[in-house]
RNA sequence: GGGCGGGUGGCCUAGUCUGGAUAUGGCAGCAGCCUCCUAAGCUGCAGGUCGAGGGUUCGAAUCCCUCCCCGCUCGCCA
């Protein structure tokens, strides 16, 4: 627990000793109302029906029975609330001293048992990762560096799709399309360079009878075992995967491993799971096709078939993923899904499939809605999309801009690396700081917003921190912090004491969309500080720099949590 | 049509799980602030039927019901 969680669970007792005593037992919830209200609050309406007493009479009898302490700082009836202030003296020595002793570590949690498998991106390998399913490496790096941060054990893996019909399309293209084919591409990236084959092959498929039997007969192959065809289309997966993470790299995105499908299929797993599910009583065939008949599992109408095998015997996409599954739940004790909507249904079925073979444990899965443009859902093939790619290099190229006219006194390699940090972090502030659930309509406008809440608005506060510091040079940090009651500064010693507790929350809920919120709040926090209260040649010097380096602590770990970079200068 | 998710000032958004005091911020707009630690900042103003209606409750953006709008989905695709 961190400081602020013991002098909670403190008054948080004493409340209830004095609620036994009136009379009413039961579990008691403190609140966290607007700080300029109280630190903690009590609603005591709740009790008026059991103790036959107006919630003003309870909240005023309880506040004369609690006393300050050395954590309460204040107790007052108001309302029908009784409301607390901490001890602000000792929470901020406590605070500080834990920032700056543990720094990096601020703000993480005790280590958690238990593995986490988190699987993220996944995205089929057919062409450059666009920014309507950037969405999903960006959650999942994030709630990787979140749930690490709580404490927890986490691997990250990339389920590769180098099965069916799209991959081998691809490869079919390498194959019989010449550069004459294809558009050129704007950039030498690999997966730019083969996306134009893959757009060409689909409309020649669609056209030409011929190319469609071609295909096919690829994909019977591949279907067949054909060791020669499975490589080859592994190649070119390869090849397209090596762009995408260059991509993901660009994004600051990093996985710990690859899992490739075909692998299900080579090591004979996925065929394991075909015979248990056929042997099951829910199992059925139709024209030579199995399937589960899932009525009374929660799915409804024409959902309720779920075909694991073709009529030719050969498994499906979800067959596939069943297999995988189960090869994660013997690797990992929790396992979770970064998924795009659309999987809803497909994650429904594989959850009852998994239950039928007997096994009592699913993924959690988080879904996130597409991002679309102004002018309708992005298509790669249509050519309606935006690039990820392209959305860094603009981003990085406006910050470029930007520290160019701020700081012409910056080399350019320095101003180089600020406006990386700084367009990147931008970038992946912006999808992170709305919830999964919400449908997003992509506008450059907002993509490259580097003001109000963003992320060079929480790494500004940081710099201004770094450089404080660095002019400051040595100073003493046991100095005595009880001397910081001015408003600017109870408000910023009060946003890091929740820092821990976001991080918690944000990761046991899967709700990251918490960490940006925070960061800007204690941003705008030091911002106004920083305004208002001098730090430097002030009476209070040292205590300042105190909380100045502790504050610098806590938004270091946000963006870092956040997988943005903390830039000490900018 | 069924299932799932979303709907909060002109635009974007927090809060919804776990009901409580004047609904969180940002963008855009208006008015101010750089002889002083980085103005990517700060201060102030203006802007709201929390999609609509009913219900539960001392109290509803939050819980329940009905309806409307938007998205996704309902393949022997992946």
């Amino acid at each position: 627990m961190d400081a602020l969680g013991h002098f909670e669970e403190h008054i948080r007792a004493k409340v209830a000793a004095e609620l036994a005593a009136m009379g009413f037992s039961g579990e008691i919830a403190l609140e966290r109302p607007d700080h300029e209200l109280a630190d903690l609050a009590l609603p005591c309406f709740q009790f008026a029906k059991r103790l036959r007493k107006a919630p003003s009479a309870i909240a005023e009898e309880l506040s004369a029975r609690i006393h300050p302490d050395e954590r309460i700082g204040k107790v007052w009836a108001d309302k029908g609330y009784i409301n607390f202030r901490v001890n602000e003296a000792v929470l901020s020595a406590l605070v500080i001293k834990d920032a700056l002793e543990r720094r990096e570590d601020f703000g993480r949690g005790d280590p958690r048992p238990g593995k986490v498998l988190l699987e993220h991106t996944s995205v089929n390998p057919t062409g450059p990762i666009h920014v309507g399913r950037a969405r999903n490496p960006l959650i999942g790096d994030t709630l990787a560096r979140c749930l690490r941060m709580c404490g927890h054990e986490v691997s990250t893996e990339y389920y590769v799709n180098d099965v069916g019909k799209q991959v081998v399309l691809l490869t079919w293209a390498l194959e019989h399309l010449t550069e004459k084919d294809v558009p050129p591409s704007d950039r030498e990236k690999t997966d730019h360079r083969l996306v134009g084959y893959y757009q060409a092959a689909n409309r020649l498929m669609e056209a030409s009878e011929e190319v469609a039997d071609a295909v096919a007969a690829m994909t019977q192959r591949f279907e067949a075992g054909d060791l020669e065809v499975i490589a080859k289309v592994r190649r070119t997966v390869d090849l397209m995967l090596d762009g995408i993470k260059e991509s993901l790299s660009g994004a600051d995105v990093h996985l710990d491993r690859y899992i490739y499908e075909s692998q299900f299929i080579l090591d004979g797993s996925a065929h394991r799971v075909v015979e248990r599910l056929k042997a099951s009583p829910y199992a059925a065939i139709e024209d030579g096709a199995y399937y589960l008949n899932l009525e009374g599992f929660g799915v409804h109408g024409r959902d309720t078939r779920f075909f694991f095998t073709r009529k030719d015997g050969t498994t499906l996409y979800t067959t596939r993923d069943l297999a995988y599954h189960l090869d994660k739940f013997k690797r990992a004790d929790e396992v979770l899904n970064i998924l795009g909507e659309d999987q809803k249904l497909g994650q429904k079925q594989l959850a009852c499939a998994l239950r039928i073979l007997g096994c009592d444990r699913a993924p959690e899965c988080i879904f996130y809605s597409f991002v679309s443009l102004p002018e309708g859902r992005m298509s790669t093939r249509k050519g309606v999309v935006v690039y990820l790619d392209d959305l860094l290099e603009e981003a990085v190229d406006r910050a470029y801009q930007e520290v160019c006219s701020r700081r012409p006194d910056l080399d350019d390699e320095r101003k180089r690396r600020i406006a990386r940090d700084i367009g990147v972090g931008a970038v992946r502030y912006n999808i992170i700081r709305v919830q999964a659930e919400k449908q997003l309509v992509f506008k450059w406008e907002e993509a490259l917003n580097f003001e109000g809440n963003s992320a060079p608005f929480v790494q500004y506060a940081h710099a201004r921190c770094c450089s404080i510091l660095r002019k400051a040079g040595d100073f003493n940090k046991s100095a005595d912090v009880s001397v910081l009651t001015d408003p600017y500064e109870r408000r910023l010693i009060w946003t890091l004491a929740q820092f821990q507790e976001v991080v918690r929350q944000a990761g046991d809920k899967r709700r990251i969309n918490m960490l940006p919120t925070y960061g800007h709040e204690l941003a705008s926090a030091l911002n106004q500080f920083y305004g208002a209260v001098p730090v430097l040649r002030s009476e209070h010097q040292d205590a300042r720099l105190c909380l100045v380096e502790a504050t610098r602590w806590a938004l270091r770990n946000a963006l870092v949590t956040m997988g943005i970079a903390a830039p000490e200068e900018m």
